[in-house]
RNA sequence: UGCCUCAUGGUGUAAUGGUAGCACAGCAGAUUCUGAAUCUGCUUGUUAUGGUUCGAGUCCAUAUGAGGCAACCA
């Protein structure tokens, strides 16, 4: 795995409020953070962001970073999500670390600390700070009220803790349906803050869950699982994003009974308080980043699955050909606020080129084939180019070159536009690595279009320069006929039409989809690029950056995704 | 008729009371065996109105605009 550069970022608010904890010796001499997301789908660039974040933060302060599946919803969590969403991880270059509540170290299970959740959840019923409750959903949000008006308390509110417990274990043992009867914290029906508003803590769930089946038919809540598992954990920073910022009072209100029930993690002889602080989350034009939406697109069939190249997806995006550096580059460089933006997928694009640039090696590819003949050439000769001029160290290779070529069509006009400086009737254009051209004629068929360029060729400016000085401007990149290799090359542009496709709301997202987004086109492409390996990328020059594709790639039956277009300041004039 | 956030060029960000800077995008030009890359230059900004201060993007007040909160989701 390549090395993760420091973060040359500024102070983002986050790294000052660590600093701050970390001199005032809050953190007991580790900074711990976690990345907690739930397995419910595939992870997007949004979560490369988080997980940046998170993972960045613990390595900056040299912490640790947990790793934990906030499995407390079992209905839509599978074995199979949180496998990629860990090998997802593990390819942006991360790997967490710490104690871990099982075999893999940094690795916990939010699942794994139902027994202790349940416990505390005794506690507080003990303590008269939990009841049991029975009113259906829609009398609880009649109860509850609405933001601007004070809420009703429940009939149940003042149940004796005994009475409560008494529910609460036979509803952990299987005797009421779903719905039937939640628990909820006694906090304060008539709070501003609706979350405050006697909030569920536990709800009854007959569902078998991925990680421990048939265990238990009641679970936690994401506000009363997610403090415990941080303060269990001994998290010291908790890091989400904006919209959670409502609920951190309830956090810091569970913290503050198990502080009370001595259950914070004393490290060093430091009491750790877990503390959440939100950031912005990404998002990105001209993609969606919501797993809804993506898991629609999905199930209904718009692109090819969770790891289709054009999708935001981190599997997406390494089958599209994007780098673990580049995303993480990216990540960077749309810093860390608590500005609600969208970024522009152009500075995605541009650190993806900023490192392919550097790295791919480069290969001739001709996607829009033509035929050019040198009617005065014959035999072969070996063309010699580098691998990737900006690396010595990569070398360069021999192509064969004979009488017949493909060329891109875009590269002759019959009538060359201004500013135009490829090939054109008698003009002069040097075929990359190769020698100098001239256009002596050209047919065209049926239906008008160009069928077969005609040149003779310079014999003294092979390998070089023409021999009596003159310029030529323009090379362009060509495939020999007798050797060139037939390749399917997927053509990838962004997903959807406009910047935001969900301006008219998320209902209405799919009719900005682009149906242009994918065009699959027969290229020929050099000889040894049959020999690449699957998921290697490669520039092909003049055209952008490419990758073997890792599942459908064969020597046999190449094929290639673009994983973005080199940048293009060719304008007619 | 509530509560909580936020507001700097087209976009993303920096400036922590003291010269508004960086990157991407865009536009020129140089260079080039990739119209790429590289190099040079340029355009564009503190939401508004008051106040405090020698000095305000920064502090205060008001206004305006944007977003979030009313799942037994996370």
């Amino acid at each position: 795995m390549d090395e993760i550069k420091e973060s040359d970022t500024s102070r983002h608010f986050l790294r000052q409020w660590i600093e701050e904890d970390v001199a005032a010796g809050r953190t007991g001499g580790t900074v711990v953070t976690r990345f907690p997301p739930e397995p419910n789908g595939y992870i997007h660039i949004g979560h490369a962001k988080a997980v940046c974040v998170d993972f960045g933060m613990a390595r900056l302060f040299g912490g640790e970073c947990h790793l934990r599946l906030d499995d407390t919803n079992p209905t839509k969590e599978s074995d199979e999500y949180a496998e990629n969403i860990k090998n997802d991880i593990r390819w942006l270059g991360w790997q967490w670390s710490g104690a871990g509540d099982g075999k893999e170290p940094g690795f916990y299970n939010a699942s794994n600390m139902f027994d202790t959740m349940y416990a505390i959840a005794e506690n507080l019923i003990k303590a008269g700070q939990a009841y049991c409750c029975n009113l259906t959903q829609d009398e609880w949000k009649e109860y509850r009220g609405v933001p601007e008006k004070p809420g009703r308390p429940s009939p149940s509110r003042d149940t004796t803790p005994e009475r409560n417990l008494e529910i609460f274990r036979d509803m952990r043992a299987g005797k009421y349906a779903d719905g039937e009867w939640c628990l909820r914290a006694k906090i304060d029906m008539a709070s501003p803050n609706i979350h405050f508003r006697d909030p569920v803590i536990y709800r009854i769930r007959h569902v078998s869950h991925y990680h421990l089946g048939d265990k238990w038919c009641i679970y936690p809540m994401y506000d009363f699982a997610h403090p415990i598992e941080d303060a269990l954990e001994g998290v010291t920073h908790s890091m989400c994003t904006l919209e959670f910022e409502v609920h951190r009072p309830l956090y810091d209100w569970v913290v503050d009974r198990l502080d009370e029930m001595g259950m914070l993690v004393v490290r060093n002889g430091v009491k750790i308080r877990p503390q959440q602080r939100e950031f912005a989350r990404l998002n990105l034009t001209y993609t969606v980043m919501s797993k809804r939406l993506l898991l629609q697109m999905v199930t209904e069939g718009r692109v090819a699955g969770w790891d289709d190249p054009r999708m935001p997806t981190v599997c997406g995006m390494r089958r599209r050909g994007f780098t673990p550096g580049a995303i993480r580059e990216f990540c960077d460089r749309v810093g860390v606020t608590k500005v609600e933006s969208e970024s522009d997928t152009a500075l995605l694009e541009w650190c993806v080129r900023e490192e392919l640039n550097k790295t791919a090696l480069r290969r001739m590819a001709v996607l829009d084939p033509v035929k050019l003949v040198i009617e005065n050439f014959e035999g072969t000769r070996m063309a010699s180019k580098p691998n990737n001029p900006l690396d010595e160290a990569s070398g360069s290779r021999e192509i064969p070159f004979s009488r017949e070529l493909w060329i891109d069509r875009a590269d002759f006009q019959e009538n060359p536009e201004k500013k135009f400086f490829r090939l054109g009737p008698d003009r002069e254009v040097r075929l990359a690595g190769a020698c100098i051209v001239k256009c002596v004629g050209y047919e065209k068929d049926a239906d008008g279009k160009v069928s077969l360029v005609r040149c003779t060729w310079d014999e003294g400016s092979w390998g070089g320069n023409a021999p009596d000085g003159r310029k030529v401007k323009g090379t362009i990149h060509w495939v020999d006929c007798a050797t060139g290799v037939k390749a399917e090359v997927r053509l990838y542009d962004r997903l959807f039409t406009v910047p935001n496709p969900m301006q008219d709301g998320s209902d209405q997202f799919l009719k900005y989809l682009n149906p242009e987004s994918l065009k699959t086109v027969s290229a020929y492409v050099e000889p040894s690029l049959a020999a690449a390996e699957p998921g290697e990328r490669f520039q092909f020059e003049r055209t952008g950056y490419f990758c073997a594709d890792a599942k459908d790639f064969s020597a046999a039956a190449p094929v290639f995704n673009r994983t973005v277009t080199l940048k293009d300041s060719y304008k007619p004039a």
